[in-house]
DNA sequence: GACGTTTTAGACAATGCTGTCTAATTGTAC
DNA sequence: GTACAATTAGACAGCATTGTCTAAAACGTC
């Protein structure tokens, strides 16, 4: 009773080596249960059976139902957040590849941070639960989302600012380029289907390609090339 | 015991007339508590409250809880579904005022379709449910987003046709509109929260104006404005 | 007013879930 | 080996919910 919900206070050792390891499995299977059955339809029985896990186990950890639901959605949250951010930093540097280096960077975002366990944890839990508990996302949604626009749209600023785009408003171009970039994949991911990597790349290509017809600085050459062809 | 629960196929009469009314109350209500608890959450009690029904009279029109979502699904299927057709007839026929008309057209849409309740119900259920009952959205998935992506592609395809746009792939450009229209309202959709007026105007400008970029006929003129104003 | 149908309120058993408690067992450090 | 912490299985009360049943009440038609 001193401080069985608080172990990580202790003094380190095997002891609580295997206590994070419980933690752990908990939380993944709590991840993976709250995910499929929504908040009240999840049971503890089911979560503990999944994470090889006394029932009263969990409760050792986390006090409550509600508790370990916090508990699971601070952990992807964080997890979502960093992996977003560290996929941020593999954006095209320069311009001198720019369709594909696009390309590229989409499909990473798309497969590692949208399309993933998380990210489909994500969109699930806030829409279901967002507004019943508004707290425990709030802060997900001022460090991720706005965040995230934020510092892509930064990226774009550069890449303006060097002449390879024209972009007058840039948090607007990076929601756009991320909503195109989920357009045609929006459909599949409401139904919790996983894209293959055929889908990935032909869902980046057609998303990139208008984002840059759309705000590429060589448009007169397209336009012109376009021209040509139609006339 | 006779036909309690298939009303609809008896003489026509007031009585009949009653029973539609607490029909559509109850399906009315069912909708919002589901919309709000989900399947798992949603109570029957709550439903025949809010429904100003005995819980008893929900039985009696539909046997089981399930039933009941699954008309509830059926109904708010068709609604969406005949709203949605209803505004792609109202698509810009000529393209005098191009870029006003598809930024009416796309805020009818997303008023219409995809912010109100409706659009939160099908976004929130389906993606919570979907893959629980996959034969119950299964339909709504052929005869919704299939068939909604073929008539808006076709629509543009006209207007691609008379010179308007500059459009190589109908089905993409269509996915790509309602995606760029939805791109600047998703977060808060995520939430739960309806966009102001101000909000849906300025999410369908942007959402055009990019589109209108990438696949304007007159990319030409564009792009040189462009030029003019960065040279 | 009489009749049949629908609705209603309430009681009811069955079920599943949460959260608590206990006693036994395991694992680890010294 | 001993002592201590963590884990486990099981039982348990309390609670909410589903689905059924019954008798009374309301409603519409004739």
């Amino acid at each position: 009773m001193k401080n069985l919900a608080t172990p990580e206070k202790r003094s380190d050792g095997p002891t609580q080596r295997g206590q994070f390891k419980k933690r752990a499995s908990i939380l993944e299977a709590a991840a993976d249960v709250f995910c499929r059955q929504g908040f009240a339809g999840a049971s503890l029985d089911e979560i503990a059976v999944e994470a090889h896990v006394s029932r009263q186990t969990i409760y050792n950890h986390y006090c409550e139902k509600e508790t370990l639901f916090v508990a699971v959605v601070d952990d992807v949250l964080k997890r979502a957040n960093s992996m977003l951010f560290s996929m941020l930093a593999t954006f095209p540097a320069n311009a001198a590849n720019l369709e594909e280096d696009l390309v590229a960077f989409l499909i990473r975002i798309n497969k590692n941070c949208v399309c993933n366990q998380d990210g489909k944890f994500l969109r699930r839990l806030v829409q279901t639960e967002g507004e019943r508990y508004p707290h425990l996302f709030e802060t997900w949604r001022q460090q991720g989302p706005d965040r995230i626009i934020s510092a892509l749209g930064a990226l774009f600023a550069r890449l303006s600012a060097g002449g390879a785009l024209k972009i007058d408003d840039f948090d607007v171009a990076a929601r756009q380029f991320l909503a195109l970039g989920n357009a045609d994949l929006q459909i599949m991911m409401l139904f919790g289907q996983a894209p293959t990597d055929e889908q990935l790349e032909s869902a980046a290509r057609n998303a990139v390609r208008t984002f840059l017809r759309a705000y590429g600085a060589d448009k007169l050459a397209a336009g012109a090339q376009l021209a040509a062809v139609s006339g």
